[in-house]
DNA sequence: CCTTTAGATTTACACGCGTAAATAAATTAT
DNA sequence: ATAATTTATTTACGCGTGTAAATCTAAAGG
């Protein structure tokens, strides 16, 4: 075995392939001839050497870093997102450095601040929506090549692909309608979340398309502990009697979780059929959204097509021989997941 | 303004400080004379230079890198301890690298091997417990610096903090039989995690020590679907009307939200007094205990102390004048929440 | 005031790899 | 087989910083 190889000129002379072929070969290891790949893999294999990452990077034209930035890793349904963004990023050969704004916009500024010193190849971010920072945003995107998924900013990056806000709450209010009570919409008054808006329009058209009367239930409260926030907020509205037989849509499942909870605590039954009080409804298919009592009726945003048109754009964009190229837009469809809460 | 500063020898010139001492800063702060950090912060302001991360780490001794590695960031528990533990990094003037091992073994090896790459100052590592690669993991830590967090694996790393499954789970048994039915524990037959196998020993210790017959309800499943192992098994048991009118203990709240899940379609009424058929009680304080129907009893582990022992022990080492130490082990003391469910 | 000393500067080299240009070797086409 | 083409090698320099040693400067102490 003999002793540990420490550099490329060292695992050069002992592999046999001379530095700059191997140099080649770390960049992009299609871009030499299959023999001599097969030579370097099982070297590799054999003397466990791998080149020094800052050396490496500190001359590349463009590093294999993708940066990943998701607005609060805490809520389950982002960490999703990023492991599958994660892979499909790792099966493009690049690395992901997943980074997470924990709902603070100083934070996001910060985290593509610490990305911007890293030279990422590009950046895919979900960001935090009306908080954010906008200029900022649209500094770092001149700089660095970057696609936004999930909630859109103006201007910023060259691409966006999101989940049709639009479409998935008319679905859902079309099957609320025609199953029961029309529904009312429970939401933040002043949500931070720029879906929470194209939700909020999306319901009133879809009521009016449908000659029924929008009711907003729109409550206070900031930050992103939604659970809690559809709980006390969920606790004043039942005691109030004049909800009871009604169907509330909620902007998302977080918000559904919380209300569910106060309803469980206020002694309503909660689900579909003539012996419950009430019919609860949510969206974006929370994971735990599977297991609330009862099971949540929501909306599943189709991730993996969210995911994969990103991280393909992504590739483009890096490999770009485009140019100046229109900024791409995408939505794609929501599935209504039928469960036994409406 | 000028033009844009690139280098720190740029840099050096227009600040009037020289290059050695800029990079003394860089490296610490607080290693140069009060007034000229002052004089330098000022021109960093001024110049928005900062010194390129790949040309610093180089050459760097110790580079100011500290790896995060948690066993599944899906799960909003490990989620939310990652957040603090960032927190406390980046307070300590270190940058966190957050990855996350989705589960799987091979992914904690190769999340190993990538920070091997990144000559990190030192690893945070909640191990995946009994799947991890034992050796893998020796060898890593005999390279690198490594504090173990949650989970104990026998011999790695140069220290362990985690919860005293012992105490915790004694208090929740002795909670549940002063006040109803002694508990079933609920549990995986072939659990992953290594707290499952303390807890399951705390439980039966715990139960003979009140002079009561320990009894395991021991499902199948394998994985990390906790819940939906939970609720699957869940409503076999429940299927079997020996189980009414029980008092169930599971081994974490993930069990507990899925065992919920089945006991609510089972049409089995949960909770603490006579009208209920059953009372359901985890462990973890997970986020959403809180917000089940009804809300969950549990144990609520101190993770600001894990957390900011963890840190500061990392921090020791790293400054490290130590030599060769002990491996000091620390367990903190649960908390019994007490909420509608048991 | 001089001495001591912490801290800054000057100088110079090292780090490990990217990359370019010229050349040589291997492969493919004719 | 020879020419054309692709791929690898040789050589050499550059990247932006870390760091060591010697020297100089300024603050602190008596």
């Amino acid at each position: 075995m003999g002793r540990k190889i420490n550099t490329m000129e060292e695992f050069a002379s002992v592999s046999g392939i001379s530095r700059p072929t191997l140099s080649k070969f770390f960049n992009d290891a299609q871009s030499v001839k299959k023999s001599t790949r097969l030579k370097i893999e099982q070297a590799i294999e054999k003397y466990d050497y791998r080149p020094n990452f800052y050396a490496m990077n500190q001359n590349r034209r463009k590093t294999k870093n993708i940066g990943l930035v998701v607005p609060n890793l805490t809520d389950p349904f982002f960490a999703g997102i990023a492991r599958k963004l994660e892979e499909l990023i790792v099966l493009s050969g690049y690395n992901p450095l997943l980074l997470s704004s924990h709902g603070g916009p100083e934070l996001e500024v910060a985290n593509l601040d610490s990305l911007r010193s890293i030279k990422p190849a590009g950046v895919l971010l979900a960001p935090l929506g009306r908080a954010s920072n906008v200029k900022k945003l649209k500094d770092f995107s001149q700089l660095v090549p970057t696609v936004l998924f999930d909630a859109n900013v103006d201007g910023v990056g060259e691409a966006f692909f999101g989940s049709d806000n639009h479409q998935s709450i008319g679905l859902m209010v079309d099957y609320l309608a025609r199953t029961g009570e029309p529904p009312k919409f429970f939401e933040m008054k002043d949500p931070i979340n720029p879906n929470a808006y194209k939700r909020r329009a999306a319901y009133i058209s879809a009521m009016e398309k449908l000659g029924l009367e929008p009711e907003l239930l729109q409550v206070n409260g900031d930050g992103w502990n939604f659970e809690e926030i559809g709980f006390t907020s969920g606790r004043q509205i039942f005691q109030n009697s004049t909800h009871r037989r009604a169907t509330i849509l909620c902007s998302n499942d977080r918000l559904a979780i919380g209300l569910m909870s106060a309803a469980y605590e206020s002694g309503l039954k909660v689900g579909h059929g003539a012996e419950f009080d009430l019919r609860i409804a949510g969206h974006d298919d929370h994971p735990f959204s599977r297991y609330t009592c009862p099971s949540l009726t929501t909306i599943s945003q189709d991730y993996d097509a969210i995911g994969e048109r990103s991280v393909s754009e992504m590739l483009k964009i890096i490999d770009g021989a485009n140019g100046i190229t229109e900024r791409t837009e995408k939505l794609f469809e929501g599935r209504l997941v039928m469960r036994s809460s409406a």
